[in-house]
DNA sequence: GATGAATGAGAGTTCATTCAT
DNA sequence: GATGAATGAACTCTCATTCAT
C-alpha cells in the first residue's frame, strides 16, 4: 500500500519552511537545498510539489496573501466603525509584524518580483494592491456617506493609506532599532485616520 | 603614451550605465556582462573600475543617495517656509520619478540589499534613512515652534512623513498604472502636510 | 531512493582519473573540465566529492604518498637486511616510475607546491620528507650498530640517499631518452650503497 | 632624437626583474604586471623586448643557465685536478644557493616547463643536462686516465652525481630548514667524490 | 620607444533541475 | 512516493595581450 499522503497538507508545509528561508537570503539567494534540509525533506520531493523554484515562491506568496486576505475579513466582520475596521487590522498587523519580523524581510521579495518575475504578474498576483484599495475605498466611501468621515477623494485616500503602512514597515525593516512598528506605527495610524475625520 | 582617462569621470559613466540595468533584473539577476554591453566596454574593464559586482553596486547606492542628498540641499536652501521645504521637495522627487520609472526600480534592491548584503552596513550608507529622518525631525521642530505647524510629536511624524512617500513610490512602482505618482503623490504629500498645520 | 555510491570510493576513481591530467599539464594548467572529461562524470560531480581543485590536488598527494608509504612498509617487513630494505625499494620503484612514467610527472608538481601553496603546508604532507629521512636514518643506524655498514654519520647520509634517487628521477623525467631509470638507477643506488658498507 | 636604448641590455634588466617573481610565485602564478612593476616599466614595455610571457620565462631559462656555464667554465680552467673541478665546483654553487634560496625556486618551473613547455624544447636548451653529463663524463674518463679515479663507467656515474647534486638541492628548497645545503651538501658531494677514488 | 586602458577567452565554481533507484 | 547523486548552463572574475596615444 502507497503511503497516504495529503498532497495539498505536504504543500502547505512545504511552503511553511521556505518562507523563512526565503525571508532570510532573499529570493534569488534562496537555495533549493536550503529549503530541502529546512523542511527536512530531500531536494527531489520539493519538486514532487512544486514544478520549479518560482512556482514554490509564488506559492508562498499566494499563502501569505491569502491568509493576510482571511484576517482583513475577520476584522472587516468583527468591526463595523470604519475607523476601527482600519485601525483594528493595522493594529494587529503592526503587532504581528514585530513578532515575526524576520518573516516580513520576505516582503522585498514579493515586491520585487512583483514587478519583474512574469509568473507573479498573473493576475491573481498582481491585483492584491488593486483588491486593498478597493476594500479602503468601499469602506472610506460608506464612512463618508454615514459621516464618519469628511468628505473627501476616497481612491487618493485609500492609496495613501496603504502608502503610508507600507512605508512604516520597510522603514522598520530596514533598521528595526530605529523604531518599534507596534508603538510607532499605532500612532501614525491612529493620527492619520483621526486627520480623516 | 596609453590613453589618458578621468578615471572618476568613466566611474560614474560605469555606475550610469549600470543602474539601469539594475533596475531592470535587480541586482542578483544583473550580469555584469549586460553592464559591458549596455555601457560598451569589455567586461574586463568593469573591474578596472570596479573590484567586483558588490563594490559596482554599491558605488550606485552612493551615486544615488548623493544626488538625492544634493537635490534635498537646493530645496532646503531655496525655501524658508518648512511646508514648502517638503512639499517642494517631494512635489520635485515625484515628478523624477515619473519620468525615469525604470531607473526606481532600483530601490526594491537598495531597500533588500541594505537588509541583507554585509557591503552595505557600511556606515554611511545604513545612515541614509536616519538622517532622513533628522532632517524632517528639525524641518518640523523649527515649523513647531515657528507656530506654523499644531505641537506634534516631530519624530513620529518624521518617520510617518517618510513612510508616506516611500509607500506611494512603492506602490506606484508595483503597478504604475493605477495612478499617476506625480499626481496623486502630490495631493497625497499636500493634504498630510495641511494635516500638521 | 536515489543511486547509492560509496562516496569514498567514488573519491578515490575521481582522484584515480585526476592524477594523471595533473600529471600531464601540471597543477596551473589543468582545467577541472579536463579532469571531469577524463573521469566521464560532469563538471558539476567533482564538486560533490571535492570542495575545490585544491583540494582535489591535495587529495591526489595523499592518495600518492600513502600507497608510498605502503610499499615502503611492506619491503620493510619483507626484507631484514638493511642494505636490502632499501636498495629492494629503489628497485621496485624505479620499474614503477619506468612503467608509469607520465604519472610521475605529477612530482614536478607536488614539489613545486609543496613549496608555494599554503593548502600543501599542512602537518601530514609537509612531513613527508622529514619522515622518510627519519625511516633511512633508523635503517642506517641499525646497519651501522649490526656492522653492516662501515662508520658514518647517518642523518647525512640518509639525505644524500634521497637525494640520489630523487635527482635520478628528475634527470629521467626531464630527459627519459637520455637512460633507462630502471637501470642506471639500480646500478647507481647498488654502487652508492656498496660504497657505504 | 629617439632615445637610444641598447635594447639587449634592457632585455637583461628585464629578465633579471622577471626571475624572482617567477621564483616567488611559480611560472603559471606569475602576472606580467607584477613583473612590470617590479621592473619599474609599463606593462607595454615588457612586450617590447618579448613576444610573450612564455619568451620571457625562455630568456630566464637562457640567462641562467648561461650564467650557470660560464662559472662552470671559470672552474673548469682555474682548477686541474679532476677531483677539485667538480667539487669546487659544487661548492660554489651550494655557497650560492644559501644565499639567494628564494631565486632558485625558480628550478621548480625551469624543470615542469622543461618537461611540458614546448617552447623550453628547443635543442639548445633541452640539451642542458646533457651537456652537463658530457661534460662530467669527460672529466671523469679523464680522471680515470690519470688513475685519480677508480676503473667506473664514467656515463653512469657523471648521471648519479648530478642526481645527487640535485637532489639535495630540491631536497633543501622543500625544507631549508631541515639542513644546510652549504654544510650537508660539501659533506655528500666531497664523500661521493671520494668513493670514486 | 613607452605606456596602461581596454579587452575577451577562459578559468573555477554554483545550483536548479533531473531521474535512476 | 521519496530521494540525493549527477549534471551543465551560466555566473563572476582574471590576466596575457593589444594598440591608441
Amino acid at each position: 500500500m502507497p503511503k497516504i499522503v495529503n498532497k495539498t497538507e505536504k504543500r502547505e508545509q512545504l511552503v511553511q519552511a521556505a518562507i523563512p528561508i526565503f525571508a532570510k537570503f532573499g529570493f534569488r539567494d534562496t537555495k533549493m537545498s536550503d529549503i530541502a534540509i529546512h523542511a527536512d525533506v530531500g531536494k527531489g520531493t520539493l519538486y514532487e510539489y512544486f514544478p520549479s523554484k518560482d512556482e514554490l515562491f509564488l506559492h508562498a506568496f499566494r499563502v501569505w496573501f491569502s491568509y493576510f486576505a482571511e484576517q482583513m475579513q475577520e476584522i472587516m466582520e468583527t468591526e463595523k466603525d470604519p475607523r476601527r475596521q482600519i485601525l483594528s487590522f493595522y493594529t494587529q498587523y503592526f503587532a504581528t509584524i514585530e513578532s515575526y519580523r524576520d518573516m516580513y524581510q520576505i516582503y522585498f521579495d514579493f515586491w520585487s518580483e512583483l514587478t519583474r518575475n512574469p509568473l507573479l504578474n498573473k493576475q491573481d498576483i498582481s491585483d492584491v494592491y488593486q483588491s486593498l484599495r478597493d476594500l479602503f475605498t468601499g469602506i472610506l466611501e460608506d464612512g463618508i456617506e454615514r459621516k464618519i468621515f469628511r468628505s473627501m477623494d476616497a481612491q487618493v485616500t485609500s492609496v495613501a493609506m496603504i502608502a503610508m503602512a507600507d512605508g512604516l514597515l520597510l522603514q522598520w525593516l530596514i533598521e528595526p532599532a530605529a523604531f518599534s512598528i507596534k508603538d510607532l506605527g499605532g500612532v501614525a495610524m491612529t493620527s492619520y485616520i483621526n486627520g480623516l475625520c
